[in-house]
RNA sequence: GCGGAUGUGGUGAAAUUGGUAGACACGCUAGACUUAGGAUCUAGUGCCGUGAGGUGUGUGGGUUCGAGUCCCUCCAUCCGCACCA
C-alpha cells in the first residue's frame, strides 16, 4: 500500500523510543550545536496549529545540523509555574502541581505525535524541585553579589565588606540607588549623624552590630528588600512587573491595576543597563527585538546640572540632553509632585500653585501623557539663580514634567525645545535666541548643528564640541557634572503568590537571611485555600511552622518568586539536567556553551529575554559561566492567524413600519426558522445586482405550512394594500461556523446542523441559484482572526496528524511562508504538501508497497536534479529560508517523476535531504532501501557542480530591458560569438528597425541585452 | 511624533551578489480516467486585448544597458516607545 503514514509514523515514534535515537551525550571528538526553543507553559488548552511552527524550524534545523557531523543538543521542558494552575487552584481547590502534571501530560502527548528529536532525557520543569533547588541557588548568588562599577563586574559581597573593613566607603564605587543612605534607619544608626552622605569610615563599620551591618549591605546587594511603588493587582492579590502591565490592566486576565508602596525584592538590573545594551552588537537577533531592548534601557547621555533656589538654601538638580543650551534657560520647571514645590512657593502663589498641584493629582498619569494640547502650568514665585550668568529664572510647575522620570525637574529651553516653546509661548515668557541662523519665531529649533550665540564662552561652538565644553564648564563652576540617565529601572521579584519558587530567606529581627546550602531547596509547603490571608498576607502565611520542610528564624520571606525566575537559566540546565551537586558541571556548561539558535516569539522581547541576560551576565562574572550573552542567535517565528468561516443569516424585519396594524408575531425573521444563503447571493445583494425580495420571495415559498406564516403572508398584503411594501428592512447578519464543518468555504449543511442543532437543525440553506439544499453549495466568507475558541476556527495539530500525518504537517508550516511573519492559517494547501510527499514515495514504492529502487545508473539528467536540490536545500537551510526548502524538494520530485527516476544513486541523497523535514518517512524509505542504521545521522550529502554543467545556455535576449525571447547557444561562446549570433537570429531583426543596435550588452551565461 | 518590520496574481508565496517577475503550492476553468481515493493524468490560468500587442512588484521620481532588488519622496498595515527633558 502506498504511503501508509499512520502506520509509518506509529512505527518509528516507537521505534526512536526504543533505540534511544535523539539521546545526546557529551561528546568532544564533535563539534556541538544547541538549537532551542522557547518551552511553552503548559496550559490548559494545549496546542494549536500556532504553537509548532517555530518547535518544527528548529527541530528541522537541529536535524539538518545532525546530519552535518555536529553533536546536537535539541531539548524541550515546562515553564511550569504560572497563574493559571494557580487560578484554577483558587477556583477549585485542586492543587496547582496536579492540574501541571496533567496539562504537561496532554502537552507531551501532542508533541510526540509531531516528530521531534528531543532529548526527552533532558526534559525540565521549572515547578519541580530538583530544577528549582538550582533557581534558589543562583537566587543566593545574587544576594551575595553586589556590582563594583569600577570593575564593571559584580563581584562577591566578600570582597565589599574587605572595602569596608580596610577603608570603610571610601574608594568603594557600587551601584546602589541614588541617595540610598536616605533610606536608611538613622534611628539604628546613632553615630552617624544628620549630615550623614552614605560615606563612613573603616572604624564605623567595625563598630556595628551584625544587624546594623546587613542594613548597610542591603542597600548594595544585588537583590534587595526595598520599598517600593510597584503595581498592585488587588484581584490577583499580587504584584505585576510594567511589562505584565497593559493599559493599567493585569496583562493576564484584564484586572484593575494601582500603585502601592510595597517592601519587596528587587534585583539590581539597572547596573548592567550599559551592558545590556552594549552587549547588543555581540548577538545575531532581529534589528525590532534590538531596538525594543534598547528603548526599554532608555540611554539618555548629558550633564545634570543644579540651580540654586533665590534666598533658600535649596538647590534644584536637573538632568538634560543638552548642555550646550544652558544659555537659553528661560524658566525652570517642576513637576507638581516635587519635593521643593511646597518650600519655594511664594505667599501670594501659594493658592494657586495649590489649587493646580491639586488638580494634577487628579490626573492619571495617563491621562497627563495623552493630553498634549492643553497646556497647564502654573508660577510659583521663586526664582532660581544661573551658574554662568547670575541670571534670575523663574521657577515654574507644570504636568508635563513627570516625578517619575530624571529628577523631576527641566531646565526649560524654549528655543531649542517644542514643549519648552509652546510653554512659554503659552505663559508669554520671553524666549531667548541661541542659535545663529535659527528662526524661532514659529516654533524651537532642535538641531545640533548651528552655532550658538548668546552663550558667552560657547558662542562658535556646536554640536559635540558646543556639548563637551558646557559640561565641562559646568564642573568647573561645580554646578553640575555629565551624566548617563536610564530609563531601566530594577526589576521587583516578589509576587504574592503560591505557585512559584519560595525565596530561600528566612527573617531573625526582621533582618532577611539566607537557608544553607544544604537545606536547599525550600519546597512549597501544602496549604488549605491558594488566597491571601484576610490581613493582607501572600497565600504562603497559611502554612503553620510544621508544614515547611526548611523553617528557620522568626519566619520564612512568605513571597515568592516571579515568572521569570524560572526562565531565566533554564537553557543551563539543559546541558546537565540531573546535577545534584552544581547548576551545571563546569565541564559540560564549556562544552554546550551559549545557545546556537533560539527560536521562539517576540512577545518575550523586554520581559525574559532581557532578564536572562541579566542572570547570565551575573553568572559569568562571578565565575560560574565562561560566556557572557545567552543566546547567540535567535530567530522569532511569526503568529499564526485563525480563518474563520462565517455563515450569512438572512433577516428582515417590518419594526419600523408605522399606522399599520401588523400581526406582532410575523414581524420579522426572528419568528421564523433562520435562513441562510451563499456568500456569492450576500455580494450580490449588497452590490444591487440582485434584489432581497427574491430572495423573500424564495423564503415564502418554503415557509407555506410553517407556524406564522399566515400572519406574515397577511401582514405583507396589508402592506402592499398601502404600498408600504418597500419598508421592509433586509439585513444579513454574519455567524462564525466551526471550520471543521467547512471545506473551501463550502459548508458542510448536514454536519453543521449537528453541530449545533439549536440553530442550523431547522433552518433553511439556499444555494447561489437560491434553491433550497442540504449539499455543500452554501458558500461562507472568511476572515483572518487570531485563533480563538470562541471563534471557532482553532485549529489543533492533533486533527491534522490524524488527517495527514506528522511529516504533512511539518512540511506545511514551512511551507506556509518564511517563519518570522505572521500569516493566516488556511488548510487549503495542506493537501498540495500532503500529495507532495506521496508521490515521492512512489518514486520508491509502487502501490503494491514493493520496492522499485535498482541499481541502475541514473540519467544525467537525473543526477542534475539531485545536484541542483542537494544544492539549494543546503544553501537555504544555511540561510534559515524553511520554506524554500519545500517547494524545492517539491520541483526535484516532479522531475524525478518525469523521468522516471527509480535509482538508488539519486533516491538515496534524496531520502536524506528529506529526512529533517519528514523524518518519519525518510526513516521508512532509508530501512526499505536496505539500511539498519536510523537515517538521522547519516552524513548529508555532498553537492557535486560537475553534474550541473551545461554545454547549452539559453540566452534570454531583451531589447531595452525587455525580455523579447530565448536562443541557445553553445556555452563556450565569447561575448562577440553571443553578439554575432543574435545579430543573426531571425527573430532580432522584429525589433531592431534601424538593423544595428546603439550598443549590446552580454553577460557570458546569463542574458543578452539590446539597446535600440 | 520617534524607531523597527512589511507591502508582488483570486490565495500562501518565490526571485540569495541589480540580469527571463510570479518558481512551488492552493484555488479556478476545460478535458481524460476510474472499485469514489481527500486519487491520478492532460491543457490553461497576473491584468487588458479575439489577436498582434500592451501593461504589470503600494505611490511618485531618480541612478542604470537593465530595478521587485539601489537612492529619494509619499501612502498603507503591523509592532515597539512616547510630554523621556
Amino acid at each position: 500500500m502506498e504511503y501508509n503514514f499512520r502506520e509509518i509514523e506509529q512505527k518509528w515514534i516507537k521505534e526512536w523510543r526504543k533505540r534511544d535515537t535523539y539521546k545526546v551525550t557529551e561528546d568532544s571528538s564533535k563539534e556541538k550545536f544547541y538549537a532551542l526553543s522557547m518551552f511553552p507553559y503548559p496550559s490548559g488548552a494545549g496546542l494549536h496549529v500556532g504553537h509548532p511552527l517555530g518547535y518544527i524550524a528548529s527541530d528541522i534545523y537541529a536535524r539538518y545540523k545532525r546530519h552535518q557531523g555536529f553533536n546536537v543538543l535539541h531539548p524541550m521542558g515546562y515553564d511550569s509555574f504560572g497563574l493559571p494552575a494557580e487560578q484554577y487552584a483558587i477556583e477549585t481547590g485542586t492543587h496547582p502541581a496536579e492540574t501541571t502534571e496533567k496539562n504537561i501530560a496532554r502537552y507531551r502527548e501532542q508533541l510526540d505525535k509531531l516528530g521531534f528529536n528531543y532529548d526527552w532525557s533532558r526534559e525540565v520543569r521549572t515547578s519541580s524541585p530538583e530544577y528549582y533547588k538550582w533557581t534558589q541557588w543562583i537566587f543566593k548568588q545574587i544576594f551575595n553579589s553586589w556590582y563594583n562599577n569600577d570593575t564593571k563586574k559584580t563581584e562577591p559581597i566578600s570582597t565589599l565588606i574587605e572595602k569596608f573593613n580596610s577603608n570603610g566607603s571610601y574608594n568603594v564605587n557600587a551601584a546602589q540607588d541614588e541617595e540610598w543612605y536616605k533610606a536608611l534607619d538613622l534611628e539604628k544608626f546613632p553615630f552617624f549623624g544628620e549630615y550623614f552622605v552614605g560615606e563612613f569610615t573603616a572604624t564605623d563599620w567595625q563598630s556595628m552590630t551584625e544587624e546594623q551591618q546587613q542594613l548597610v549591605l542591603m542597600h548594595y546587594r544585588l537583590t534587595y528588600l526595598a520599598d517600593s511603588w510597584v503595581n498592585w493587582c488587588p484581584a490577583l492579590g499580587t504584584v505585576l512587573a510594567n511589562d505584565e502591565v497593559k493599559d493599567g490592566k493585569s496583562e493576564r486576565g484584564g484586572h484593575p491595576v494601582v500603585q502601592k508602596l510595597m517592601r519587596q525584592w528587587s534585583m539590581r538590573i539597572s547596573a548592567f543597563a550599559q551592558r545590556l545594551l552594549d552587549d547588543l552588537d555581540t548577538v545575531d537577533w532581529s534589528d525590532s527585538i534590538k531596538e525594543i531592548q534598547r528603548n526599554w534601557i532608555g540611554r539618555s547621555k548629558g550633564a545634570s546640572v543644579k540651580f540654586s533656589v533665590a534666598g533658600h538654601g535649596e538647590i534644584i538638580e536637573v538632568f538634560t540632553t543638552r548642555p550646550d543650551t544652558i544659555f537659553g534657560v528661560d524658566f525652570v520647571t517642576l513637576a507638581p509632585e516635587h519635593p521643593l514645590v511646597n518650600v519655594i512657593t511664594t505667599a501670594d502663589q501659594k493658592a494657586d500653585i495649590n489649587e493646580y498641584v491639586e488638580a494634577a493629582s487628579l490626573k492619571s498619569e495617563r491621562d497627563r501623557q495623552s493630553d498634549v494640547k492643553n497646556i497647564t502650568g502654573c508660577f510659583t514665585g521663586a526664582y532660581c539663580e544661573h551658574p554662568f550668568t547670575g541670571k534670575q529664572i523663574p521657577i515654574w510647575i507644570g504636568d508635563y514634567v513627570l516625578a517619575s522620570y530624571g529628577t523631576g525637574a527641566v531646565m526649560a529651553v524654549p528655543s531649542g525645545d517644542q514643549r519648552d516653546w509652546d510653554f512659554a509661548t503659552h505663559f508669554k515668557i520671553d524666549i531667548t535666541a541661541i542659535m545663529e541662523d535659527a528662526d524661532i519665531s514659529e516654533q524651537a529649533d532642535a538641531s545640533k548643528d548651528k552655532p550658538l550665540m548668546n552663550s558667552d564662552f560657547l558662542n562658535g561652538l556646536k554640536g559635540k564640541k558646543a556639548v563637551n565644553a558646557a559640561i565641562s564648564a559646568i564642573m568647573d563652576k561645580d554646578a553640575g557634572r555629565g551624566k548617563v540617565q536610564y530609563r531601566l529601572r530594577d526589576a521587583v521579584f516578589s509576587r504574592q503568590r503560591y505557585w512559584g519558587e519560595p525565596v530561600p530567606v528566612y527573617f531573625k529581627n526582621d533582618i532577611p537571611y539566607l537557608i544553607e546550602d544544604d537545606q536547599l531547596p525550600v519546597t512549597l509547603p501544602p496549604i488549605d485555600e491558594y488566597l491571601p490571608t484576610e490581613d493582607g498576607d501572600p497565600p504562603l502565611a497559611r502554612a503553620k511552622k510544621e508544614d515547611w520542610d526548611v523553617f528557620e528564624g522568626d519566619r520564612m520571606e512568605l513571597n515568592t518568586m516571579p515568572g521569570w525566575a524560572g526562565s531565566s537559566w533554564y537553557f543551563l540546565r539543559y546541558m546537565d539536567p540531573h546535577n545534584t551537586e552544581e547548576f551545571v558541571s563546569e565541564e559540560k556548561m564549556k562544552y554546550w556553551n551559549q545557545v546556537d539558535l533560539y527560536m521562539g516569539g517576540a512577545e518575550h522581547a523586554t520581559g525574559h529575554l532581557l532578564y536572562s541576560r541579566f542572570w547570565t551576565k551575573i553568572l559569568c562574572d562571578l565565575g560560574h559561566l565562561s560566556f557572557n550573552e545567552p543566546f547567540k542567535k535567535m530567530i522569532n517565528q511569526g503568529m499564526i492567524l485563525g480563518r474563520s468561516s462565517f455563515a450569512h443569516r438572512f433577516n428582515w424585519s417590518l419594526d419600523k413600519i408605522k399606522n399599520v396594524e401588523l400581526d406582532k408575531t410575523a414581524l420579522g425573521a426572528e419568528h421564523f426558522n433562520p435562513v441562510f444563503i451563499c456568500s456569492g447571493t450576500k455580494a450580490k445583494l449588497e452590490s444591487g445586482e440582485a434584489d432581497y425580495n427574491d430572495v423573500m420571495k424564495v423564503i415564502l415559498g418554503h415557509y407555506k405550512g410553517q407556524k406564522n406564516y399566515d400572519a406574515l403572508m397577511k401582514n405583507l398584503e396589508l402592506l402592499k394594500a398601502k404600498n408600504l411594501d418597500s419598508e421592509c428592512a433586509f439585513s444579513i447578519q454574519n455567524i462564525h461556523v466551526d471550520i471543521n464543518h467547512v471545506d473551501n468555504d463550502a459548508m458542510d449543511v448536514e454536519s453543521i446542523k449537528a453541530w449545533k442543532p439549536a440553530v442550523f437543525d431547522s433552518a433553511l440553506f439556499l444555494n447561489g441559484s437560491l434553491e433550497v439544499t442540504n449539499g455543500s453549495d452554501v458558500y461562507c466568507d472568511f476572515d483572518v482572526e487570531k485563533m480563538s475558541k470562541s471563534k471557532y476556527n482553532v485549529q489543533t495539530p492533533d486533527d491534522l496528524v490524524e488527517k495527514f500525518g506528522a511529516d504533512t504537517l511539518r512540511c506545511y508550516e514551512m511551507f506556509l511562508g518564511p517563519v518570522e511573519q505572521s500569516k493566516p492559517w488556511d488548510t487549503k494547501g495542506i493537501n498540495g504538501v500532503h500529495n507532495f510527499l506521496r508521490k515521492l514515495s512512489r518514486l520508491f514504492i509502487d502501490k503494491e508497497g514493493n520496492l522499485m529502487v535498482t541499481d541502475a545508473e541514473p540519467s544525467k539528467d537525473s543526477m542534475k536534479t539531485l545536484h541542483k536540490t542537494i544544492k539549494k536545500v543546503t544553501e537555504d537551510l544555511n540561510r534559515f529560508s524553511w520554506n524554500t526548502v519545500v517547494s524545492g524538494m517539491m520541483i526535484a520530485t516532479n522531475e524525478l517523476t518525469e523521468q522516471k527516476c527509480h535509482s538508488r544513486a539519486v533516491l538515496e541523497p534524496l531520502t536524506l535531504l528529506l529526512s529533517p523535514y519528514a523524518p518519519h518517512l525518510a526513516e521508512e524509505l532509508w530501512e526499505k532501501l536496505g539500511h539498519t542504521e536510523s537515517v538521522t545521522t547519516e552524513e548529508w550529502p555532498a553537492f557535486d557542480e560537475s553534474h550541473l554543467v551545461e554545454s547549452e545556455i539559453h540566452y534570454p535576449v531583451s531589447f531595452n530591458g525587455k525580455m523579447r525571447f530565448k536562443i541557445t547557444l553553445p556555452a563556450e561562446f565569447t561575448k562577440e560569438q553571443v553578439e554575432e549570433a543574435v545579430l543573426a537570429y531571425e527573430k532580432t531583426a522584429q525589433y531592431l528597425p534601424d538593423g544595428s543596435p546603439k550598443k549590446m550588452i552580454v553577460v557570458p551565461g546569463r542574458i543578452v541585452n539590446v539597446v535600440v
